[in-house]
DNA sequence: TCTTTATAGATAATAATTGTCAACAATCGA
DNA sequence: TCGATTGTTGACAATTATTATCTATAAAGA
């Protein structure tokens, strides 16, 4: 069970290659697609939804808040953004690790990053064999405080 | 930073555990208090708000929805019973084993199973070397199949 | 360019949860 | 045990995050 997966992170050729995914599946390139998913394939800090619509309607005023969660759940479904949900306010979206990974969020300033850790699939397959569940994805989250916060 | 505890379920022992708690922190023991309460010790299934409220009306048909909202906010805050909150849905809650721990969910028939997994606070301890967070809690949930839904 | 039809934007609806407040009842002290 | 105090309940309004609906529009292919 390959749960995880390396890409090299180059926005211009994913935006191409996405681009070219959804057209192949039927999917009509707009303006707003374009722009929204230039954001998410730009954004290092795991953005909301709201995040997303201040940034697009900066350069799109007229974008409507109901445009960026359709296209939101699109790239979901197509796999190419990751969705990070916890308690406390809306979800939270990875569009340049678009496969499941570990997070590490700090509770003060809300921050969310990235954390390797090898062992996930070891895990994933140690626990298929004890349960018999067949896994096919995971959430992992570790809460605290962030350099930064620790300082105050 | 040891994050899990070994507790030795017995339920009656907690409830009166908990209400002595709840008492010395000027709560006061309701009716109402003790019945939610008495459902979460003797769920082994991680109910959701909705499945507790449906158990308690059962015994006390008056009682609120808030009221189970309230008590289950109360509950969290002694640090009685664990949240676990994902996509899809309303949270759900452990009464059995309060504190983090690993999860196995079938996005089938929504099981929530409890894993065994003793690697977690080695590598909560090696996160908080490498990345300078302080971690005080986690959420790792892992979904797929259940044994029972895989037949079908 | 023309036609087809998926999509955008406005807005209503929904789901989950939290806030408000008056009547009530748990607790404690006399 | 009674009575005063004040935390809690239950009803319901409000909020937050998200999804559904619908019509004008515009992307894509002929
Ligand atoms: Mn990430
Ligand atoms: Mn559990
Ligand atoms: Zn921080
Ligand atoms: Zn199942």
């Amino acid at each position: 069970m390959q749960l995880t997966r390396s890409v090299k992170h180059d926005p211009k050729q994913r935006l191409d290659e996405i681009i070219v995914k959804l057209r192949e599946l039927n999917f009509r390139i707009t303006p707003q697609r374009v722009a929204i998913l230039r954001i998410f394939l730009n954004s290092q800090d795991h953005p909301s939804v709201e995040q997303v619509y201040a940034q697009v309607k900066a350069d799109f005023p007229s974008t409507s808040l109901a445009t960026v969660y359709k296209t939101v759940n699109l790239l979901k479904e197509v796999g190419e953004i990751l969705e990070i949900s916890f308690a406390g306010g809306g979800n939270r979206y990875d569009g340049i690790k678009p496969y499941p990974h570990p997070h590490l969020i700090c509770t003060t300033c809300n921050k969310i990053m990235d954390s390797e850790i090898g062992l996930v699939d070891q895990i994933a397959n140690e626990l298929e064999q004890t349960s018999g569940y067949r896994i096919v994805s995971h959430q992992i989250e570790f809460f605290g405080t962030c350099p930064a916060c620790q300082k105050k």
